[in-house]
DNA sequence: CAGTATCCCACGCGATACTG
DNA sequence: CAGTATCGCGTGGGATACTG
């Protein structure tokens, strides 16, 4: 049971590197796919929440990030109008389109790490 | 027929942030996925036929890259004792298996850019 | 609480020149 | 051809202080 339209190579590579920087926009960044990451695991956020689950981002790096994934609606950001204003943070339907690459990235990254330290512990990467 | 297992959230959040970071440690900076989509979509390439199809890159920055995926095995390095030398870079059968995420990336980055276009044209980002 | 404003540094990356 | 060495800039991102 072989498929059977396979060329080994030569997909459309020209069209797609447009593609790939495109997404790639999003993913690139310290904490882009992380920010992303929790809120598909975590559900809904309120910024100090996910400030403290992101160990170590500043409120500065969590904000522009936010405004970002927002930008490209992948994030809705709610207001409440509480004593002193709450804002929730949640993937969007959209966004959940992510979520699949995301878990697949994580996955592999499992699996790397472990294939990595069997060839090559001293690295630990 | 809605699926049954299915919390809506939380997953096994904790343990799988390093692997990110792990996954991600590769997939960073202006060109690695570029390298890996590269060699994926075209085939075994010489140093300076990749370095012209990466449009822009620097024979520094392409050296340093190719190092990385190789030390993390995902890309083959073979030197050809020709005249003044040759070398071949390959994706290595492991490194295939970062194909299919390369490959959901550049398909997100299609979708994302239509989508985007159709209720944000004014980014066109 | 949920940010914004400033300051500042490390380093990612490019440009140029050189080598086996 | 396939790199290495050196320099230098821009900016991603951290720390701190302040605001509605």
């Amino acid at each position: 049971m072989k498929t059977l339209i396979s060329q080994p190579a030569q997909c459309d590579y020209k069209g797609k590197v447009k593609a790939l920087h495109d997404a790639m926009d999003i993913l690139q960044g310290k904490w882009n796919v992380l920010i992303i990451a929790t809120l598909c695991c975590l559900g809904p956020k309120r910024f100090t929440e996910l400030q403290r689950h992101l160990q170590g981002i500043g409120a500065k790096m969590l904000t522009r990030q936010l405004q970002i994934l927002e930008m490209n609606q992948l994030v809705k950001r709610t207001v409440c109008r509480t004593k002193p204003v709450t804002v929730q943070y949640e993937i969007t339907p959209y966004g959940k389109s992510l979520e699949t690459i995301v878990l697949s990235i994580m996955d592999w990254g499992q699996q790397h790490r472990k294939h990595i330290m069997k060839t090559t512990p001293a690295l630990s990467s």
